[in-house]
DNA sequence: TCTGGGGTCCTAGGACCC
DNA sequence: TCTGGGGTCCTAGGACCC
């Protein structure tokens, strides 16, 4: 009997740690964390102490003592989570990657070949773990949203598929916070009104959920209730933003430390923005304070920015406008950029000069100036890498608490 | 002995235009 | 002589996701 569930989601279990334990076998069955600072990632043994990714690991090491603290194989990463997409992509070609592990596949037009949903969701199932050794959890059903909780209440290592005859019946007990974009904010608003599963949701009127939930909110929620869920699956599109961040932990932030590190940041984002051939015309930066405060400040100016220097110029007049603005604060624990409203930007746009006094103006003497100099640093990494000429990296090199290629493995498509 | 780094989306108020 | 309604863009803050 068909059960109507063509949507799939699949989901890596645990992928760093389950990568680390395919490469160390002597690893299996033991709790470990890929990390050592923060954990970036725990294996099940370890979270079921309680260990969480981003947590700090001498917090881990609290909960779980036996905790082991491995390096990471972050290219290794990057490799398989490619691979696992390819075998997804033999079932069918649509295929929406949310994240490095992570997918959901519309398989309607596969069915025919392949058989339904839950054949499908047992053989990428099998062929993720013989081909490539890893665990992966599958959930089907008629709707991506639906998919998506599936496979939460699959993990780990299971298919669960939702019929769409049984999709109350499966729904209405489970907590809110499988719900995508429940959070623990969220779960903690709804508590408060005694609603804690999906049914006592679904069951609430209307205009209620949109009080408490906001509108857009509201009104998904009110489409799951109604089974309403019309999101197609689409191929990945490229990114909206681009932003780069550095946490200060326990060091000292001192003040003369913050134009190095915004420098490092603007360096970080204008290339990428550079190699992909984009650049943006809002300027964002977020200073957060002792505490987890944080404040932001933007710039919307009338050309697109993609030169390091221009950026770092952005940056610090709008750091020091969040400064003035928050006096009493002293104490820095991260700062962050980021660049939005983002265009093509294909070739350098040979205009007739135009007055040198605006750096941002593309084809201005200043602006050419830094075009050239980008160009060159970029022709330089690109031949010897990315630590041959670079800005203040030595200041700021002992400061890295997270290996750039791991923040590279986050990075989306531009 | 405190909380990483990459993103998306929503809300609300204000400016400005027609 | 005082003011409607709609739309767009910008800014700031916040929740959430992986």
């Amino acid at each position: 009997m068909p059960s109507g569930a063509t949507i799939l989601h699949a989901d890596l279990d645990a992928f760093y740690a389950s990568v680390e334990q395919m490469l160390q076998p002597e690893l299996r069955g033991l709790p470990i964390a890929v990390g050592g600072g923060v954990v970036l990632a725990a294996s099940y043994e370890a979270k079921r102490f309680g260990v969480q990714g981003g947590m700090s690991g001498w917090r881990a090491k609290r909960l779980c003592p036996d905790l082991i603290f491995v390096q990471g194989h972050y290219s290794e990463y990057q490799r398989l989570g490619d691979q696992v997409m390819a075998v997804l992509g033999d079932f069918t070609p649509l295929v929406q990657r949310i994240s490095i592990d992570e997918a959901f596949l519309d398989v309607t037009g596969s069915v025919h070949l392949f058989g339904d949903a839950a054949t499908i969701g047992e053989q990428i199932r099998r062929r993720v773990r013989v081909e490539l050794g890893l665990p992966i959890s599958v959930g089907a059903a008629r709707t991506k949203h639906l998919a998506k909780i599936a496979s939460q209440v699959a993990k780990p290592d299971g298919l669960v598929v939702v019929p769409s005859s049984a999709e109350r019946e499966f729904l209405d007990p489970l907590p809110v916070g499988l719900v995508w974009g429940i959070g623990p904010v969220t779960r903690q608003r709804l508590a408060e009104r005694g609603i804690c599963t999906i049914g006592q949701l679904a069951a609430s009127p209307d205009g209620a959920l949109r009080s408490l939930l906001g509108n857009a909110l509201g009104t998904k929620v009110g489409a799951l209730a109604a089974n309403d869920d019309r999101r197609r699956v689409q191929p990945t599109g490229r990114a909206g933003s681009v932003g780069a961040q550095s946490a200060f932990g326990r060091r000292d932030a001192a003040p003369e430390l913050i134009r190095p590190v915004l420098g490092h940041l603007a360096d970080r984002v204008a290339g990428r923005l550079r190699a992909k051939h984009r650049a943006g015309r809002t300027v964002t930066v977020r200073v957060r304070f002792a505490g987890m405060r944080s404040v932001t400040r933007s710039h919307t100016g009338v050309y697109p920015v993609c030169s390091t220097l221009t950026l770092t110029e952005i940056a610090e007049r709008l750091v020091d406008k969040a400064l003035s603005d928050h006096a009493t604060e002293y104490q820095i624990s991260l700062l962050a950029i980021s660049v939005s409203n983002l265009v093509d930007q294909p070739v350098l746009q040979l205009e007739l000069p135009l007055p040198p006094d605006d750096p941002e103006r593309p084809g201005s003497r200043i602006g050419a100036a830094r075009w050239a100099i980008d160009h060159s640093v970029d022709d330089v990494r690109r031949k010897f890498g990315r630590s041959a000429v670079g800005y203040a990296s030595v200041v700021l090199s002992d400061r890295r608490s997270v290996p750039d290629e791991f923040r590279e493995l986050a990075e989306h498509e531009l």
